[in-house]
DNA sequence: TGGGGTTAT
DNA sequence: ATAACCC
């Protein structure tokens, strides 16, 4: 049947350890017997067929968290600069006409008083947006992250299992309430497609030709987004474990020397190599990505991107040693095989991605990798017994 | 329009 | 390597 979706508010109250106020909201959920949503509309529980997933979408989410580490800013119409954007707001701001997306400037005369932290940094955000996913992998596995703040959890089994505790005449006395999932928004490339087509409803798509649909879209797109208008999505809830890359770009209004790019280059690089390091494995994978001025398109991007030296991966999670020297190495090269340097050129972004990430310095996959191997551990369960993987083995596969 | 992420082609 | 999608 449909996705189900509860969607949950849930404020940080200023205090400590505040993500454990969200986690009462969240066990809330999970422990009763029905689920409250915000919308009442009752859903059919008799189906074998239904699943059970929550929708848990975090409201403004960068602001929450710097609410929670400065509760002065709790009462403040408060507002996260990223360059020249506001890119999210407090509930405070969005009374006084602030938007999300919106122009400083704009924002600042719209609302004199806002307040303003910068959000160009997203550790924080980071942190705390996936101690939230391991909350709530504990009622459930099957948790998928979308973005930095929403997650859907799978709770099928979960209430099955309650539900078959429960005596009959409990039974007949339980009702699921929630709503429906029912966003359809497409995504902006095929909305004009579908514009274009004559196609602005529901309707409008329900009764056009499946044929020229798929001719236009791809049978793919065509026939997902016909069913989604039915409100049908079987669509699993994919786990999402840990993240297959990590990023890091800067945008700026120019940059057009070699130099300079190597600078920002190396910056990028330094807290990426924090990050990877902190997490354990190992990436085989380097991309630089790079967009240009006046190519007006969004998606003007271009990369390169190489496997990393095998004797460079090893010395990754070590922490020390010179391992930027021959990454800054490596990324120059992709630089200049993207930008002819004895030309002009003026760029406007640059970002580095560590991606292929492995767990170890796994070599093909012979039979005995069994017993070379530590086992991993399967998904921890609680943050608080989180084990995360050294590297103390590295030195134990010399070369 | 930021600073991220994912999957499909 | 890029495009499309999501937030």
């Amino acid at each position: 049947m449909e996705k189900l979706g509860v969607e949950l508010e849930v404020e940080g109250s200023g205090n400590e350890e505040d993500y454990e106020a969200w986690a009462m909201e969240l066990a809330d959920v999970g422990a009763a017997g029905s689920l409250q949503g915000v919308h009442d509309q009752v859903l059919p529980t008799q189906n074998s067929s239904s699943r059970v997933i929550v929708h848990v979408d975090l409201d403004c989410f960068y602001a929450q968290v710097e609410m929670i580490s400065n509760p002065e800013l709790k009462d403040k119409p408060l507002g996260v600069q990223q360059k020249y954007l506001v890119v999210t707001c407090n509930y405070e701001a969005r009374k006084l006409g602030v938007k999300k997306l919106m122009n400083v400037r704009v924002a600042k005369e719209k609302c004199p008083q806002l307040v303003l932290v910068n959000g160009e940094d997203l550790t924080r955000y980071r942190e705390m947006s996936y101690k939230v996913t391991e909350l709530l992998e504990e009622f459930s596995p099957v948790v998928e992250r979308l973005g930095f703040d929403e997650n859907f959890v799978d709770l099928t089994e979960m209430v099955e299992k309650r539900l078959q505790q429960l005596q009959s005449d409990e039974l007949s006395a339980v009702t699921v309430l929630g709503h429906v999932y029912n966003n359809q928004c497409i995504g902006c490339k095929t909305t004009k497609c579908l514009e274009a087509l004559g196609i602005n409803s529901v309707h409008d798509l329900q009764t056009f030709s499946s044929k020229i649909l798929e001719k236009e879209l791809g049978i793919s797109v065509a026939q997902r987004i016909l069913k989604l208008s039915f409100g049908e999505d079987n669509s699993p809830v994919i786990p999402s474990g840990p993240p297959q890359s990590f990023s890091e770009e800067d945008s700026f209004k120019k940059c057009s020397s070699e130099v300079e790019a190597k600078k920002r280059i190396e910056e990028l690089l330094a807290s990426l190599l924090n990050r990877v390091c902190r997490d354990g494995r190992k990436p085989h994978t380097v991309r630089l990505i790079i967009r240009r001025y006046s190519s007006g398109k969004h998606h003007g991007r271009e990369s390169r991107q190489c496997s990393i030296p095998s004797h460079v991966i090893q010395k990754l999670g070590t922490g020390n040693y010179d391992v930027m020297t021959p990454m800054v190495d490596i990324l120059m090269k992709l630089f200049r095989n993207m930008v002819n340097v004895k030309m002009p050129f003026h760029l406007t972004l640059l970002s580095v991605c560590f991606c292929n990430l492995k767990a170890l310095n796994t070599t093909k996959k012979g039979p005995m990798d069994y017993y070379l191997t530590p086992s991993l551990p399967t998904a921890s369960h609680s943050g608080k017994h989180s084990f995360k993987m050294k590297d103390t083995h590295m030195e134990d596969f010399p070369k």
